[in-house]
DNA sequence: TGAATATATGACCGAACGGTCAAAAACTGT
DNA sequence: ACAGTTTTTGACCGTTCGGTCATATATTCA
């Protein structure tokens, strides 16, 4: 689902992939919808994962450069993989957000969820004064992923890293960062 | 297709809908990939018309203002629809980008196309010093580009206006007339 | 070990998919 | 008016879609 589509998954494929007949996956999932649902829980899971993995890194003292990190890694990632499928919550989003109520539904916590989780280093980096203290941390944090969301959009309509660089450019080191620093 | 997505849209009901047979879609299109892209094309070409409208408007006199008009009258639009379809290049970048490669290039063709309408006014609003000139009109317009594709999906998955009106204040109002201005 | 319960199988369902094609209808120029 | 060309038709093609179900296989507990 994540690399063709919600639509062009096949139930059948889905099923010979996970190396059981069709109607086993009918045992673990009510229908297809069903596992959309399940496919966005799951997807949401590994992004906090990772997420936390660098904004919990204690090695790193400088929340901003905790934030960066994560970025970075995430851009990595995608560089490594040829900016392909992109994140799945903005997939579902546009696929489905206008179809499924549970989806969209799912999507709009989990998008809710990463703005407050990036809200935490903000906030952090606003007390220590290495970010704009002008907004609110969480509006901030929202207008992050927002961006964030756009860029990878806009990584996959031209194959490219350099979205994603000019999201670290603009919205990290200069929106963030404020007229303070500049 | 811009409702429902591609996969979704069936040739059937696509022809039904435009009154004519089966058979006849297949005398006016090769297949339904080259549907796709001619459904890109003409959503570009209502896009450039309805842009141009507002960015060629000589009853308003700035630049910076022209483009606000613009995306005011995009988000009359959107919300008068109610949150649903958004922008079909955004849509068939994410739904079609890894996987045709003639849609994929003409909706980066488009986006790069519109970053450079968007360029113009981007740079009479430098010259007349109502945006920042630390950075170039047309990054500053693909960045502009970019945050309002993600503001698009963010407001497909909260079915709110507030997203649009969050780039607004952030991308228009703050980012883009810079430091000198705040 | 054996009855009871839960899970997996894969042939099968009707419907819809994208696409084809001989025949019919609608145009074209003379 | 008519031959020649282009377009339209809708039945039909094989395939795949999401989903079902009688049957068989594991698992559980006594």
């Amino acid at each position: 689902m994540h690399d063709r589509g919600y639509h062009a998954a096949g139930v059948t494929d889905i099923a010979a992939d996970a190396g059981v007949a069709k109607g086993g996956f009918y045992s673990q999932f009510a229908s297809k919808d069903d596992l959309g649902v399940a496919v966005v829980d799951k997807f949401a899971d590994r992004m906090f994962a990772a997420l936390h993995e660098h904004l919990d890194d204690p090695r790193e003292p400088s929340p901003l450069r905790r934030l960066h990190r994560y970025f970075a890694a995430r851009i990595a990632h995608h560089e490594a993989q040829g900016f392909v499928r992109g994140c799945l919550l903005g997939n579902f989003a546009l696929e489905l957000g206008d179809h499924s109520e549970p989806v969209r539904q799912r999507v709009e916590h989990y998008f809710e969820e990463l703005a407050r989780a990036l809200a935490e280093p903000i906030r952090a980096a606003q007390a220590a004064g290495e970010v704009r203290d002008d907004r609110g941390a969480l509006p901030l944090a929202r207008f992050v992923v927002t961006a964030w969301e756009g860029a990878l959009l806009a990584m996959r309509a031209r194959k490219s890293a350099a979205p994603l660089r000019e999201f670290v450019a603009m919205t990290l080191d200069d929106f963030l960062v404020g007229a303070a620093r500049r």
